[in-house]
RNA sequence: GGGCGCAUAGCUCAGUUGGCAGAGCAUCGGCCUUACAAGCCGGGGGUCAUAGGUUCGAGUCCUAUUGCGCCCA
């Protein structure tokens, strides 16, 4: 038997209880004959990194709700996984590449960049998985997929070509964030804002022709000069004076409402509008009327004629009241050049690495920085250059490259996710097939109480189910399209292969693709306009030299061998871009199932298979729709929505029920934890300082409800290896850097400065959970060290003890709590309901109370096997929480208890993790019992009280007389026992008659005195007489107060003023009783 | 600019339908009591951000203000 030791080491029971899960398989999960099913799917970490606190939480929160319903007998499958991430590895890898080997991707090639990104792939997947191990998580391990793998592959092929062929999937020019650095798209989740001092330069554009009375030039203003090479219009609001009054009345209105403190301003502005009538109204009203007649102005720089428009883009009341039109360079443009097609142009003057383009004329080949300043400069020296404002103004940084985001026209893909004449169908071909009006609608249906799928399901958030619910409602409500195209070389490669011809052209090709299956093929031909034509329609189209686009999408991997080199040869050229990495993430919750066919789906070698086996189902069947989603607000938009709306496309269902939103981690200051501020986590050095159950404790004691989990934290110096607060320490040369108080030395939080030597992050938070395992630990210790080959025989309630019953019914109600609170996703709770019956219940009392009956052979036994079942419930309560000091004790106690339980024995198992749930016990709540409990508690308090204020130590044995009657005598002759060991008393007098020794210590409860003679100070008794007396003269004060309330008396329910009334007879007494025992010591 | 949320003990947070303000940590005093000093026993500490309102009664409901955070543009 092993020699249990006398301190928790976390350290020494991980690695072992690591290795007897693993070896048992004990987190596998395969279908079988069970109904109740439990599926979680993990949202993907990226291979780009290590995990963080972010990661911690979202990994301890699922590994909790799985491990749960793993125990009551769920099927449960924890599917876990990585993200490829696009952009994110790409940028990694090729940052690398220039930095080790001062290459560029084109240097070394599409196929061999790929190569690196797979390399370093499987670097950091191994190294995360290591660290969910090390975290506990129980996931399907032998089900590990890569959104790369083939099973995921294969379902983002057929997706694509599903929503291609429905016409939701549609190629055309848009306005895009462009990162210059990585030439590529970004999506608006990839661009955050910064405010930086920039500058308004305002331009002067020459009139062409002007006549008498009219301005020979108009002026423009902007933040970024250079974009003026591709103006292509001045706009002027179509009714200059009419706008300009419409804005006063705005203005007089929100200065009526406005507060005091914000008139001046307001004033002041209402002033400078009412200026503009003279100022600038004529001036606009002109150029509109010149607009009318089409007159133009000179572009300077480029000699180009451009026109003057009217539109309500420009705003009378600012700057000059016109407006230059940039349609290819920034996105208010765009809407306006969308508005104005037939009579202005769209021009392009960037090359995708940022540089300016032929289009650029004299410029074309500067960066777009350097032409700036050339504009500048010669727009200056040609005395166009009006003036230069300084400005603060936003900028766009792309999140992967870091550098400004410009905005691009390009061809994208997009998916149409706004409604769609004749509804889309969602499961074609399933048996839950519906019509939904539009993708994004469907997904905000699947959310409304109101709505049910085919199978009676539908999405609700926790904990807040309305307010998640309506962030999830307003971003889809947008219903924006998404665009799904990349211009990378990592990730899936769209399916489509392409090609321009002219009507004159089409005939000949479109009878050659009419020959391919459209089971395999599908083919869209595209006008410039962007209607779609079938291959029928297309073919009865007019001979003419309008280009139109030919778009096939190869269904399969085999189909793309088969016919890809074919349609080469045709002219068709295949789409070079990759798609989004939410693309593939939507599917996860099926495509990782084995969609679209699960006996065919390519698992990795060594994997489970999705296909049926020995008579069950296959896993799509068996594990789709899924159970919970897990994950933190900022996702629900991202990928939540994007999950619902593709397992409705393409199963007609839900991928999950429940979606369960935690808390985000933040630092002492209430910022966001992350590595890059330098106040990031790194779980790994939590775990090596305090063990991961204490990790894992004190993330569930922190997830509350809707609170955001602050944790203040502290770097360990790398001089002294003391903690250093972070809050309170002073910066050093930046803000990433800190001056260590004791050595006055610097050091680095980030890890980056070479010369500096850098500090873990830590935070003393998570000693809280390491105390508790400690507690646990010992408790256990304990129990072992009093349980040897302990034997079951079944017990009948009359056979225990008072103090074995209560313990039970704590623990029937602790169980009861415990699953409510799991049950309402507040672990917090949950996790407090287990602790304060393990350690205010179970260690404080009951431990105690058994002691002395460890020497005596037949209450002694009972009193084990009690112990004995009282532990083995805890660990399972505490299972799902810290999983490997259970398991560890768990082994303890199977080798000396093998056999637990009182009246029926347990059932049992080798592995706490695959344990069952403790059962609910009903019988075992004795609610009179507990009062008694309760009462005997406080009078031990009391006299524990009276022990410490007179400075009795324990050794020395007091003699208690209580004075009551009724009930409260009887419980208390009852309790003789438990008092008296509790507080160390050699006698326990109970009296109704009792009288109060001259000089004895009294404490006032209720109706009772409790006298302890031979330990009393006068003057300190009395002192904290006068002090209770002041207490309860408050208290009786408010009271009185209460009930002389006519109103009070008259229009609360009347158990609330009986209450109050009992309440206040109550006190009085007590009052009495002090006062007079005052006197007594006075006298 | 639009939307959402938060403010309770020194710190981090609970506080159900409105009915006696709680926990853990920290702090103070006393204990190396035989599982645990990572512990045990006991104590102190609050104008529930501010100002109004509804109500017999407000930490809780309503309005406004202040400060902070997040999301979207």
């Amino acid at each position: 038997m092993k020699e249990i030791p006398s301190t928790y080491d976390p350290k020494a029971i991980e690695n072992p209880v690591q290795e007897k899960w693993n070896t048992a398989k004990a987190y596998a999960a395969f279908p079988d004959e069970r109904d109740e099913r439990y599926v979680i799917m993990m949202p993907l970490p990226n291979v780009t990194g290590a995990l963080h606190m972010g990661h911690a939480i979202d990994n301890v929160m699922q590994d909790l709700l799985t491990r749960w319903h793993r125990m009551r007998g769920e099927n449960t499958l924890w599917m876990p996984g990585t993200d490829h991430a696009g952009i994110a590895t790409q940028a990694v890898v090729e940052k690398r590449l220039l930095e080790l080997e001062g290459k560029t991707r084109h240097d070394i090639g599409r196929e061999a960049l790929v190569e690196r990104i797979w390399a370093w792939k499987d670097q950091f997947q191994e190294r995360i998985i290591r660290q969910q191990q090390s975290m506990g998580c129980s996931c399907d391990w032998d089900r590990h997929r890569f959104t790369m793998d083939a099973v995921c592959a294969r379902a983002v092929r057929e997706t694509f070509y599903r929503l291609f062929r429905d016409a939701l999937i549609f190629r055309g020019y848009r306005l895009v964030n462009w990162d210059c650095q990585l030439h590529t798209s970004v999506s608006d989740d990839e661009v955050y804002h910064e405010t930086v001092n920039g500058h308004f330069w305002h331009l002067r554009y020459p009139v062409i022709d002007p006549r008498p009375g009219e301005p020979d030039h108009v002026t423009v203003a902007t933040t970024r000069p250079e974009t003026m090479l591709g103006d292509t219009a001045v706009a002027c609001h179509p009714e200059p004076a009419a706008e300009l009054e419409r804005q006063i009345e705005r203005l007089k209105e929100r200065l009526a409402a406005a507060p005091a403190k914000e008139k001046k301003a307001l004033e002041a502005e209402l002033a400078r509008y009412q200026a503009r009538r003279e100022s600038h109204i004529p001036t606009l009203e002109a150029l509109a009327r010149m607009a009318r007649e089409g007159r133009k102005v000179r572009l300077p720089l480029q000699n180009r004629e451009i026109p003057l428009i009217l539109d309500e883009w420009a705003k009378p009341e600012l700057g000059s009241g016109c407006v230059k039109i940039t349609p290819g360079h920034d996105p208010n443009d765009y809407e306006v050049w969308q508005r104005h097609q037939e009579e202005i142009d769209i021009i392009n003057i960037l090359n995708d690495n940022g540089t300016l383009n032929e289009n650029a004329g004299a410029y074309a080949g500067q960066d777009r920085f350097a032409a700036r300043k050339q504009v500048v400069a010669d727009l200056k020296s040609q005395g166009l250059l009006e003036r230069v404002e300084d400005r603060e103004v936003e900028i766009g940084f792309s999140d992967r490259s870091k550098t400004p985001v410009e905005p691009y026209l390009s061809k994208q893909w997009f998916l149409r996710m706004g409604d769609v004449d004749g509804g889309v169908v969602m499961g074609r071909g399933t048996a839950k097939q519906f019509t939904a009006p539009g993708l994004a609608q469907a997904a905000m249906d699947a959310a409304d109480p109101a709505w049910q799928s085919p199978s009676g399901r539908q999405v609700a958030f926790h904990p807040d189910p309305v307010r998640y619910r309506n962030t999830y409602h307003n971003w889809l409500a947008e219903k924006r399209d998404w665009c799904i195209s990349r211009q990378l070389w990592w990730g899936h490669r769209i399916p489509i292969w392409h090609g321009e011809f002219t009507m004159r052209e089409l005939p000949d090709l479109l009878n050659k693709l009419e020959k391919y299956d459209p089971e395999s093929a599908w083919v869209w031909i595209d006008d410039e306009h962007g209607h779609k034509f079938t291959l029928a329609e297309a073919k009865r189209l007019p001979e003419s030299a309008t280009k139109y686009e030919v778009q096939l999408c190869l269904r399969t991997e085999a189909d793309e061998q088969n016919y890809g080199a074919a349609l080469e040869a045709l002219g068709l050229i295949q789409d070079p871009d990759v798609l989004d990495t939410w693309f593939s993430s939507a599917l996860w919750p099926h495509s990782t199932l084995g969609w679209p066919d699960p006996a065919t789906a390519q698992v990795n070698e060594g994997q489970s298979t999705t296909a049926a086996v020995d008579g069950n189902s296959d896993t799509l069947s068996y594990y789709y729709p899924g159970s919970c989603l897990v994950t933190a607000r900022d996702i629900i938009t991202l990928w939540v929505a994007r999950m619902v709306i593709a397992g409705l496309y393409n199963l007609g269902d839900v991928p999950f029920t429940d979606v369960f939103i935690h808390a985000t981690i933040l630092d002492g200051k209430g910022e966001r934890m992350s590595k890059s501020k330098g106040n990031g986590i790194d779980p790994l050095d939590i775990i090596d300082l305090y063990g991961t159950d204490a990790l894992r404790y004190v993330l569930c004691d922190m997830q509350t409800g809707t609170q955001d989990i602050r944790l203040p934290v502290q770097a360990i110096s790398p001089y002294t290896h003391n903690p250093v607060d972070l809050a309170t320490a002073k910066h050093g040369r930046s803000v990433f850097t800190y001056i260590c108080p004791e050595s006055g030395k610097e050091f680095d939080v980030l890890g980056t400065l070479p010369d500096i030597p850098s500090a873990k992050i830590i935070s003393d938070r998570f000693e809280i959970g390491k105390n508790f395992c400690n507690k646990l630990w010992n408790a256990a210790r304990f129990a072992m060290m009093n349980l040897d080959q302990q034997s079951f025989r079944s017990l009948k309630p009359a056979q225990l003890a008072p103090e074995d019953r209560w313990i039970l019914s704590r623990l029937a109600k602790a169980v009861a709590a415990v699953s409510e609170h799991l049950g309402q996703y507040n672990p917090s709770a949950a996790i407090n309901d287990a602790r304060d019956f393990f350690w205010s219940d179970f260690c404080d009392w009951y431990l105690e109370l058994i002691k002395p009956r460890m020497k005596d052979p037949e209450s002694g036994a009972v009193a084990r096997q009690v112990l004995a079942t009282v532990l083995d419930n805890s660990l399972r309560l505490f299972h799902p929480f810290i999983p490997f000091i259970t398991e560890a004790i768990w082994e303890l106690l199977n080798e000396r208890a093998p056999q637990r339980g009182i009246e029926t024995a347990l059932p049992q198992a080798g592995l706490a993790m695959l344990a069952s749930w403790p059962a609910p016990h009903p019988d075992w709540e004795d609610d009179a019992l507990e009062d008694e409990f309760r009462l005997m508690q406080e009078v031990v308090r009391r006299i524990r009280d009276i022990r410490n204020k007179y400075t009795v130590p324990l050794n020395k044995e007091i003699d208690a007389l209580v004075k009551a009657a009724g009930k409260d005598a009887e419980t208390l002759r009852h309790m003789t026992y438990h008092i008296k060991l509790s507080s160390k008393l050699a006698t326990l007098t109970v009296d109704a008659a009792a009288e109060k020794p001259e000089l004895a210590a009294v404490q006032v409860l209720g109706d009772m005195e409790i006298y302890v003679d031979g330990v009393l100070d006068v003057e300190t008794e009395l002192a904290r007489l006068d002090s209770q007396r002041e207490n309860l003269l408050k208290r009786i004060e408010g009271a009185q107060k209460k009930l002389s309330n006519e109103n009070f008396v008259s229009r609360a329910p009347a158990d609330i003023v009986a209450k109050e009334r009992e309440r206040l007879a109550e006190l009085e007494n007590q009052l009495a009783l002090v006062d007079e025992n005052i006197a007594q010591l006075r006298a």
